[in-house]
DNA sequence: AATTAGCACTCGATCATGATGAGTGCTAAT
DNA sequence: ATTAGCACTCATCATGATCGAGTGCTAATT
């Protein structure tokens, strides 16, 4: 809770401030409109529903506040929660047992890359009642760490690579008719050489580079090159997994059924993921509520993302999407603690 | 259409099949209750609706049809939905168009079982309107093609295993503190061994008999055979693809958030989808009607499904899940075509 | 004997009506 | 500056009237 001075814009009274806290920690548990008699009776502000009446006018022409139609209660507008975010909210301290559980989910030891992310979603999405997503860091931006080719069927070979970090990826290749010794040899040769190299720096001057230790395989190496050029461009779309959709349907604010299915839609195209992603600062946590998104389709959301690290460098993200009448407070902790967990997990952080 | 002979339970008229032909499909199209004039109106029968009327109340005494109130129209029981699905539907031929846009995304050469049992999905979902879920065949039942163990971290190998089928799997093994040399001598004997071997025939039996093989690293492979064991354990459940979920939202019958989050949790854990699968025969396609799918949950859906073989053995389901109001003919000719493209694709049958 | 026209009847859906009450804004008293 | 008081607004809800889609039954027709 902050006096009236610090909040910058236009002026507002400690008194309003106040006032405000209340009206939107009670929308926020009623998703009702509230109206002045409600306030003054809750909470113990000392001033009569009259005072606040006036108050609550001032609030709505300042843009702090709405009212539906004329009669009712005041709602916050999206200025109002952004106050409130802002200066009035307290974050809550995560719990002992959550804490646990969270740990032992996600330092789990047989865990994949895409296994964490889902695991860790799943957990964001149970412990908000929201809908999770969770960014797996792009691969591209790791160093190699480990290469194989695998003879799948006669057409086809599997490329696996491993990030430093452990981050383990497929891609299939269309080869015909080779064999699994000449594999070997090539895969051998291309870590020797590209080891510890990132991922995305892997052009075609060091691929061909490793064609000469290749000489008794010069063909192999000349048809296998521009498939594996097209094989790692495919590799800078970032992988998604969203979590707790359908518990959206339980929430006020979209049990119509055509506001949640333009919600599911929105988010189950990566493009749009990726929007929401890209729009999101790579530092620190970011609350985005309503209109400030800037996308259509979540005009009756708020976003709160942040961003995790593998070795202080490669990023993925971590989003929450709710309504904007969210327990900020506790969002926030457990998008931070899930979010810093991920860090350390993915840079081999073992505590 | 068949004749009112080869209706085995009750007595019932070819008259009275029409009838109920006609009913279903109109309830069908609007999902409004069918009254008597409407038939008699839309189709050409022949008859008055009184006659309608008295062949509607026998048809509702043999329970074929129900009555939601007095002044209602009929809409059809599970009972009678059953008779138009065994007697009346007509499977409609999939057209031209449609078959060259499955044809054109599942033979895609570089995708992966997943990926393959995901585009399939998504078709039958775009095709149908509905909810589609594709489970891929048991990897356990698969025949051993290639195998190669890989250094991830310095605590963790990733297990990579193909079919002869081309289908692949990864598994992570927690193994500390060994080299990729060791790791290729061991997996290159284990494959030496174990090529060809159904998977879920791999025990403890066979991979001793590799030990002998290894006398220079015994103490590392003591040191695997118990994660092995556990590794392949985890084998026998099999992974499942949904998609259009969010286009039952738009189904009047699942308009209620309520029910539409009742079967979207039900469908979210995998056991349920299990026992979908369980419930459905092995060989030929299977409609369940509501009631007749034994799930509460499922109570207001009908379930189509159908198996498909990969190299006439091991068999993977294609599940498609609506509204008992959903166009048979359409859905059962489209699962049919992806279920078969998908045994051709999967069976290595390249057209 | 089967079909159908006709009619009384049922009952959900729709709409206008009025009462209720939560909530406001304004004014005047404190 | 605060607040009590009051007229006013408007969503919500219950009531009742009306409408019409649909039925079942009976009697007339083919």
């Amino acid at each position: 809770m902050m006096s009236a001075n610090k909040v910058g814009e236009r002026m507002i009274s400690e008194r309003q401030l106040r006032i405000l806290e209340a009206i939107i920690s009670d929308f926020i548990d009623t998703a009702q409109p509230v109206g002045s008699r409600t306030i003054s009776k809750k909470y113990p502000l000392g001033i009569s529903s009259a005072t606040i009446r006036n108050e609550m006018a001032d609030l709505e022409e300042l843009g702090y506040l709405q009212q539906p139609h004329t009669s009712a209660g005041r709602i916050p507008s999206d200025l109002g929660y952004r106050l409130y975010v802002d200066s009035l909210v307290n974050v809550h301290t995560i719990g002992y047992e959550e804490k646990e559980v969270i740990q032992s989910l996600l330092r789990s030891r047989i865990i994949e890359a895409n296994d964490l992310a889902k695991q860790a979603a799943k957990l964001l999405a149970e412990f908000t009642g929201l809908v999770a997503i969770v960014a797996i860091p792009k691969f591209n931006k790791c160093k190699l760490g480990n290469l194989k080719l695998v003879k799948v069927s006669d057409s086809r070979v599997l490329l696996i690579m491993v990030t430093d970090t452990g981050i383990v990826k497929n891609i299939q290749l269309g080869i015909s008719n080779t064999d699994q010794f000449i594999l070997d040899r090539v895969s051998d040769t291309m870590l020797n050489h590209l080891s510890g190299e990132t991922i995305e720096n892997i052009d075609m001057r060091s691929i061909l580079k490793i064609k000469d230790k290749l000489l008794n395989y010069g063909d192999f190496v000349d048809y296998l090159i521009p498939i594996l050029r097209d094989a790692l461009k495919s590799l800078n779309g970032t992988e998604h997994h969203t979590e707790g959709l359908s518990q959206l349907l339980t929430i006020q604010e979209f049990s119509n059924p055509e506001k949640a299915r333009a919600i599911f839609d929105f988010l189950k195209n990566p493009e749009n993921l990726e929007k929401l992603v890209e729009g999101s600062p790579v530092n620190q946590l970011s609350i985005k509520i309503g209109s400030e998104i800037g996308l259509d389709a979540l005009d009756e959301c708020s976003v709160i993302t942040s961003a995790y690290k593998v070795d202080g460098k490669t990023d993925g993200r971590v989003i929450v999407l709710g309504p904007k009448r969210m327990d900020y407070g506790n969002v926030v902790s457990i998008v931070n603690y899930i979010s810093n967990t991920l860090s350390d997990v993915f840079s081999g952080i073992t505590l």
